[in-house]
DNA sequence: CGGCAATTTGAATCCGGAT
DNA sequence: GATCCGGATTCAAATTGCC
């Protein structure tokens, strides 16, 4: 690379999150995962109805002076992201209320560009025990590119085949982070006071990376980027600047096992198959030159020349062109727009034979 | 009140929104509804699948020259907004990731205490067009008090009847605001691009409202918030700089019957039945990435992936999809075709498992 | 008038590989 | 980096139209 910094690669590492940051090469990573501290700003202890305490988030590394302490922590790890991050690359962070503005404004600032911001409802919050608020069930994660004008990845299908075929939606459910997923320590206790569900980012690097591509967690806590990063047979790089936090979560990696290279690959959507051109029907004789084309109406016949183009009265081009042309539209998909007439008279689009032709591998 | 400002009461005035703020007196509304322009930065035209054109936001009041310009409009219309609010009064502000951010920023800056944000989700929501982002289903409202030791209003027990005998949580869902009750011209086009839905309004004024409190809307447009608290028996104030929403949302109030107070409690709460996916099996780790499914007398194998596809031979898709495939039918629940084996060597169909997440709510 | 099918529509930052 | 152009892309609910 010449920038004299090196990759490292499924590991975490113990250190301050910008310093660290800062030895990182540019443009590396392909997604970054950020679950910063939030800033609570809790001003007592809560107590349940029955007295019990609640066991608050009041760690020292949650505690900020002001909003302009928050904000300047904000942007300068945001700032080192950004450097880190691939320009195909996108960040995902997630808070609450009490930081997630914040969060959302300097992004915005910074140059990232929001994609969508996704809800966490949760199946299972925590009560309101006072009865002096809404039960707060859900939090908020922001998904943003590099800049406004990147090419950044989506895997579309994968996220609607996870939904039953549907698109997916920015409100997700999800229970909380319990039972035999939960680290704990000796005594029993939580580990960690905000271990997130590994299901939550299983759905996240499905969404957006690839096998083999590289995740970034630069507040990697217990681990579960991590966790579900080699889960499902991507690179990951954490940062941790507890020691007891690090060695929990790679006592925790050891046990987890990659699935299978065929399962972690999620379905290619249609765009990123081999493309197959117009032209192959003709040549294999599947759309023999001069036999003719027709719309589902049968409103408008053209023929097929040698070349794979199509006349119709005036207009000649591409199936696309001239689909485009004759309905007056600004575009027109061909394959879905013409059909030939078989012997029996019944049409048959011509993007079922595409389809034969990818099925048989191309 | 010594000030020389009048409160104008159950009455649209129409003017500038921070001009006619500056009128207000004092520390004299109880709740304050706004709906600010959201700033969309729509770039092109977007066309559906089928060619047909979106009707997007484009209106003058939408636009901003940056992102300075839009945060300075809020903390002015803000600032008026905090004056004019009572000490014990809350003020909700509705937004999406285009703009929720510098909302929720700027409201924390000016010294505002932010209780809850509370997500509306939207039963039909416009689905993403292009595949490229997840399906942008729900706005973000937030809701404060004047300050950290403000004593607020929050009628727990009314929200709790509302929800089931529940603590009603920070995410509601609720259609779109349609039929009947969306305003239209005489060409029976949409009046307003946003008006927003009266059960949204109704729920807010339910919860830090009295009968016969003042709500004002700096932001009123066809007089949602208006309209919602002549129907609960509240006082309303709306500011609207465009003459043809003032005089639309007046002919609207007219036609508004309060109710019977105590009326208002007994309303239903729709409840949505919980659709399960079977991504969400594969997500928890019930049946995980990479196990084997097989039909009743096992005749069939098939491979699960991390995107909840099922992989037989050439045959790739949902459950349903691959089960309809192998047996050559028209089509097929997967549900109660696909098992997993059990290490005893038992079969357990997966809708087993759908059936223990739907008992447990999702 | 009823029932079923077809059409319309909604706060939208909506393409990407090859040349 | 800019340009070309092939071709991929939608869900729920209300409303209208047809028989």
């Amino acid at each position: 690379m010449g920038t004299g910094l090196d990759l490292p690669l499924d590991e975490v590492l113990l250190g301050d999150c910008i310093a660290t940051l800062k030895r990182l090469p540019p443009a590396s990573v392909h997604m970054i995962f950020a679950d910063p501290p939030y800033n609570l700003q809790l001003k007592g202890e809560l107590r349940r109805p029955d007295d019990s305490l609640v066991d608050g988030v009041d760690d020292a590394w949650d505690q900020f002076a002001s909003f302009a302490a928050y904000d300047a922590f904000t942007r300068e790890w945001m700032t080192e992201c950004r450097r880190v991050l691939r320009k195909d690359g996108t960040m995902w962070v997630i808070g609450s209320y009490h930081n997630v503005f914040r969060l959302g404004a300097a992004m915005q600032d910074l140059g990232y560009w929001i994609l969508n911001d996704v809800v966490w409802r949760k199946a299972n919050p925590m009560p309101n025990f006072r009865g002096r608020r809404f039960t707060n069930a859900h939090e908020t994660m922001i998904w943003a590119a590099h800049g406004p004008d990147s090419r950044y990845r989506f895997n579309y299908a994968a996220m609607k085949s996870l939904n039953d075929d549907l698109q997916m939606r920015s409100d997700w459910y999800f229970p909380l982070c319990t039972g035999g997923e939960r680290l704990r320590g000796e005594d029993g206790a939580k580990l960690h006071p905000t271990q997130k569900p590994e299901a939550l980012l299983h759905r996240v690097l499905l969404a957006c990376t690839m096998p083999g591509e590289v995740v970034l967690d630069p507040f990697s806590g217990t681990g579960t980027t991590a966790a579900a990063a080699k889960r499902l047979g991507r690179r990951y790089i954490g940062i941790e600047r507890d020691p007891l936090y690090k060695v929990a979560s790679e006592k925790r990696l050891e046990g987890v096992e990659p699935m299978d290279e065929g399962a972690a690959l999620s379905l290619p959507s249609k765009r990123e198959q081999p493309r197959i051109a117009f032209g192959v029907l003709v040549e294999r004789g599947l759309v023999p030159a001069g036999s003719t084309l027709v719309d589902r109406n049968r409103r408008w016949r053209a023929t097929v020349g040698a070349d794979a183009t199509l006349r119709c009265g005036a207009a000649v081009g591409s199936i696309h062109k001239v689909g485009a042309a004759l309905q007056a539209a600004p575009s027109c998909n061909g394959w879905t727009f013409w059909h030939i007439e078989t012997r029996d008279g019944r049409l048959r689009l011509i993007d079922e034979f595409r389809q034969e032709i990818a099925a048989q591998g191309g």
